[in-house]
DNA sequence: ATTATAAATATTGTTAACAATATGGGTGTT
DNA sequence: AACACCCATATTGTTAACAATATTTATAAT
């Protein structure tokens, strides 16, 4: 089971392409947040047009990667915590029912996998306790796991397509940050046997504690850094 | 407090202008469903070139209003059952989660104003049994309240300009089933009182429970349709 | 008749020039 | 020195032509 395991999309057109492209060097900070966007040095920094860049932009702004205002231009957005909060709102929203509904709609097989792939979390973190970066991987291939059985289209795509890339970028922007992952790793388990018991109530009760805890992790270390900075 | 209290748009540029334009004749059906897009005749319909059409067009794309595919062309959303379930699952997961927020969120003036709008809706259902069209955009109107109070920007956004819009189709796709309003009256008096003793939990609960049985009800009649055509 | 192949057409993707708007800097006035 | 105004420049919005791809039609073979 690869890491982000849905589909990673073919890229046929330059405008996808290159939406591939601006999306990760956004995500991975390249090109850093608040940058303001001018149409024309970027097309010529990715050997396109402006057609075809402007298509790119206009997905990255429905995704909340870049602001753009009419006449005035685009810039890389900028992740404050208010923003951040939102975004975990939403996932907790989602994610939870999401969970909720994959839990009627799983096959014992697909259980069977989640247990598995929770194993190979739980080996990982008691060899290795360096690797944080593929154990927070490993935390993605879970999640997107769960909700990816929802049966809900909608829900998967935004789901994959918005939040997570946004969460993405969040994660990148405190990746310094330290983070345990043990007691991830015992919610993960909490949630799976939820779902083995065929408990859509608790399981989405329980997926939604699990996120609702992580942000709490993150504003307090965020709280730390702010106040770091300003003394 | 007027029909449709969120931003109507600046409509600046020529592709928001068209987009608002071509959202309303997909939703009202003045584009029928399942439609075939050709960009040439419709930028000549319009008056506009094809590049803020294509803009446009992926506007639409983004709110689930089109289908788009790389090379192939556009074609406008068919609203199966399957479509509109997912939507109202969203819409369940999210206007609860909304909900909730929103009750924490509120003033004491925005509960008043509430009840007043309550009110007038009571009044308006006695005087007319008739104007049944008026009515939903009563409900739109509660609906579009109580969320706009949520502080979380990204699930305003959401719900305001993809998951309403595409509801506005379903209701266009409804509107000559037989629906009872009154019902819906008591669902939304119970969620204020919920909002105004401070209770989001059952605030959250009731919502969601009134947007699960308003998906019912819909699926019900759709079914019966179904059962018609096909004898 | 049906299927396969190839030319012709239609449609989308891309580019570059042009128009309209916003931005920044300088000049003059108070 | 601060403010308002206008001009020059930079940037975005729009258009129309061109290229690449998909779709349809016509033709030929089985």
């Amino acid at each position: 089971m690869g890491v982000n395991s849905l589909q990673p999309n073919k890229q046929d057109t330059l405008s996808e392409h290159v939406f591939e492209q601006i999306k990760e060097d956004i995500i991975t900070g390249a090109i850093p947040q608040g940058r303001k966007i001018v149409e024309t040095d970027l097309a010529k920094s990715y050997h396109i047009s402006r057609g075809p860049l402007r298509e790119a932009l206009q997905k990255l702004e429905s995704i909340h990667l870049v602001d753009r205002r009419p006449h005035s231009g685009s810039r890389v957005i900028t992740l404050d915590s208010t923003m951040m909060r939102d975004v975990y709102q939403m996932r907790e929203a989602m994610e939870g029912f999401a969970t909720r509904l994959a839990c009627v709609a799983m096959s014992q097989a697909d259980i069977d996998n989640l247990y598995r792939l929770l194993e190979k979390h739980e080996n990982s973190i008691k060899r290795s306790e360096g690797q944080r970066y593929f154990q927070k991987e490993g935390d993605l291939d879970f999640h997107y796991y769960v909700f990816s059985k929802c049966q809900n289209q909608w829900l998967i795509d935004y789901l994959n397509n918005k939040l997570y890339q946004v969460l993405r970028m969040c994660r990148h922007r405190t990746s310094q940050l330290p983070f345990r992952v043990e007691p991830a790793l015992y919610d993960h388990y909490a949630i799976v046997d939820a779902i083995n018991n065929r408990d859509p109530e608790l399981a989405e009760i329980l997926m939604r504690r699990h996120i609702s805890g992580a942000w709490k992790v993150v504003e307090k270390l965020l709280n730390q850094e702010e106040n770091k900075e300003s003394i």
